[in-house]
RNA sequence: CGGGCCGUAGCGCAGCUUGGUAGCGCGACUGGUUUGGGACCAGUAGGUCGGAGGUUCGAAUCCUCUCGGCCCGACCA
């Protein structure tokens, strides 16, 4: 491939709007261009880049038995309300819906567990069919709050989504298995760091899932790992061990004291210097929401711990949460923000606690009164018996739940997801199979997803320097390109001409570089686009010599043409 | 959805406070000279200043509304 007939124009100056490095480099070296917010066209250098990454996707997927398929981009309305799906997305704003001709309503698929469950079941009518294992990779699309960083959170985005249909949990399990093993594959092969980790489900739902994150600083998930013990999980779902917190000791009778203007767990340690955080009860209100109803629940948790948003939407088997209100809160509890606690709270309100506070005595609460709090508080005796729950947020340097050593903490970014599902979508949309005892059975489902546009944004995150891209040798654009300096020496030209061939038997993904640029803008040009390997035909073109460049580390070497072949084949790996 | 900010040539920006002929750099195009680190010289093209309304003799500039975009937060496969 000549690079005089592939559309490349890169910018000299970074765009306004990219903060990333990915974002950034991708946007300057011409790979994405911008369409609208969230919204990009890949460039044909970018588009081979998603091809090599798509194309081991493939592979690997392939290799455990998956099958490709394509499903619709335009979902008709009705299958999202069977899977009880369509009010939740579209309260949560991020479905993009339309109406056709007819005024039926339809939706942009944000994902496809409603369309491939109703193919699958419309397909499968035994157990004797099964297993089945379907994916694609296709456009996705999400009318994100906030599209942000490129290619790392856009609207319109590619993903490979895969969605596996069994007779049982445990060939469920085994199905996970494999597609966890192949998700392995594949990012060992693209060359990415990566962790897997414990995940939360969110919308999505079932049993258990897992995700894997490339470590990045632009990473929006935060993930907790020991290298002890292996054990790593998004903060969403980390758990640690408990921190110490000294005791209350034997029941003493609750006081009431004044503590004016004190809201604060800080306020209140100034103001009691003898009672420490972990003596105390915070109690915050959440207004939840369900699909039905909205309810406030008052939430406790020790006071130098912290409450995780994320366990208690699970806990409640809500929607979603929010701090309550101001207004809210006064009209609930009778008292200014600050001082709600288990103390007189009215029945109306629900009140769950965190496990750190099981067993606790002689607590440090508010007890719904402006300008007081409560000391020896004592709970099921002074308050209500709370719903005890793990709704702890874990930190960093607090102990591993399996070997006890500090977790430590780290950005990442989401790159794949794996699911149970289970029997969730399948029993909701009625897609059964006969199994073996006669009876039509709800199919045992995984999902499966794959950013494929995030996935090389994300290399781009792990893999530059200041000078431009770095790609991995697998899903480069080209391996190698061969570039000749001087476009009036035909020594230089024929040389570069000759050497472009021999790669290209060598089996090597090259490129010619025959811009009529000058030397230097092909030099930065070269480094920005970044590709792994690169041959320079310059001034010593009529000695028969030549230079080598290896992007990673930018060494350079000067090398006969006899030798250029087996140098870039070792550049390469091969 | 809250808070902050920005829309002026393909890209990056100045001009706006204090209203008076729309600018700079890069890029593009033409010609020439160059050819080892985004070359140089000369010239050319390209903007209803996001849109609508208002104030004014006169609006990129002031006012109102609106659309789009960016950042922080909330939220999110």
């Amino acid at each position: 491939m000549r690079l005089s007939q592939i559309l490349i124009q890169t910018l000299r100056e970074d765009p306004a709007d990219a903060e990333i490095p990915s974002h950034r480099l991708l946007a300057r070296a011409g790979f994405i261009v911008k369409t609208a917010a969230g919204v990009y066209t890949y460039s044909p250098l970018m588009w081979r880049v998603i091809k090599k990454f798509a194309q081991i996707v493939r592979e690997e997927l392939d290799r455990e038995g998956a099958n490709e398929v394509m499903l619709p981009i335009i979902q008709p309305k009705e299958l999202w309300q069977a899977s009880g799906r369509w009010d939740r997305y579209v309260a949560d704003g991020i479905m993009f819906t339309l109406k056709d001709r007819k005024g039926s309503e339809m939706c942009l698929g944000p994902t496809h567990e409603e369309v491939m469950t109703d193919f699958v079941s419309s397909q499968v009518n035994s157990y004797k069919q099964l297993p089945v294992n379907c994916y694609q990779i296709q456009d996705k699309f999400r009318d994100e709050i906030r599209p942000r960083f490129g290619l790392m959170r856009g609207r319109e985005f590619i993903m490979m989504d895969a969605y596996s249909f069994d007779a049982d949990q445990a060939g469920l399990d085994e199905a996970y298995q494999k597609m966890r093993n192949a998700y392995c594959r594949i990012f060992d092969r693209c060359g990415v760091d990566y962790t897997v980790v414990q995940a939360d489900s969110g919308a999505i739902g079932g049993a258990g899932s897992e995700e894997f994150m490339v470590i990045a600083d632009a990473g929006e998930d935060a993930i907790l790992f020991c290298r002890e013990s292996g054990y790593a999980a998004n903060v969403e779902k980390a758990t640690s061990r408990l921190p110490d917190a000294p005791p209350g000791g034997e029941p003493k009778p609750m006081e009431k004291l004044a503590t004016p203007d004190v809201k604060t767990v800080a306020q209140l340690e100034a103001f009691f210097p003898d009672w420490p955080a972990g003596r105390m009860a915070k109690t915050v209100l959440y207004k939840a929401t369900w699909a039905d109803e909205e309810k406030l629940v008052a939430v406790m948790q020790r006071g130098d711990l912290e409450i995780n948003e994320v366990k208690l939407v699970n806990a409640l088997d809500a929607l979603a949460v929010d701090l309550a209100s101001d207004e809210d809160i006064v009209k609930a509890t009778g008292a200014e923000v600050g001082f709600a606690g288990p103390v007189d709270l009215p029945d109306d309100v629900v009140l769950l606690a965190d496990e750190s506070l099981r067993d606790r005595t002689n607590l440090l609460c508010g007890c719904n009164e402006t300008g007081y709090h409560c000391l020896n508080v004592n709970l099921g005796r002074d308050a209500r018996m709370p719903e005890f729950r793990d709704l702890r947020l874990a930190k960093a340097g607090e102990g591993c739940p399996i070997s006890g050593k500090p977790l430590e903490e780290a950005r990442g970014i989401e790159v794949g997801h794996i699911f149970k599902l289970g029997t969730k979508y399948s029993a909701a949309m009625g897609a059964t199979f006969m199994a073996q005892n006669g009876k039509p059975t709800p199919f045992a489902m995984g999902c499966y997803g794959i950013g494929v546009s995030r996935t090389p944004a994300s290399a781009v995150e792990q893999h530059h320097d200041d000078k431009g891209i770095v790609w991995p040798v697998p899903i480069a654009p080209f391996e190698c390109v061969v570039a000749f300096l001087d476009k009036k020496r035909g020594e230089q030209i024929e040389l570069a001409e000759k050497i472009y061939a021999q790669l290209g038997e060598a089996g090597v993904e090259v490129c010619l570089d025959d811009r009529a640029m000058s030397p230097g803008a092909k030099f930065k040009d070269h480094e920005l686009i970044g590709l792994p390997v690169q041959v320079f035909v310059g001034r010593k073109a009529s000695e028969g010599r030549v230079e080598l460049l290896v992007r990673k580390g930018l060494a350079k070497v000067e090398c006969g043409v006899d030798e250029v072949v087996g140098k870039v084949l070792a550049a390469l790996g091969r």
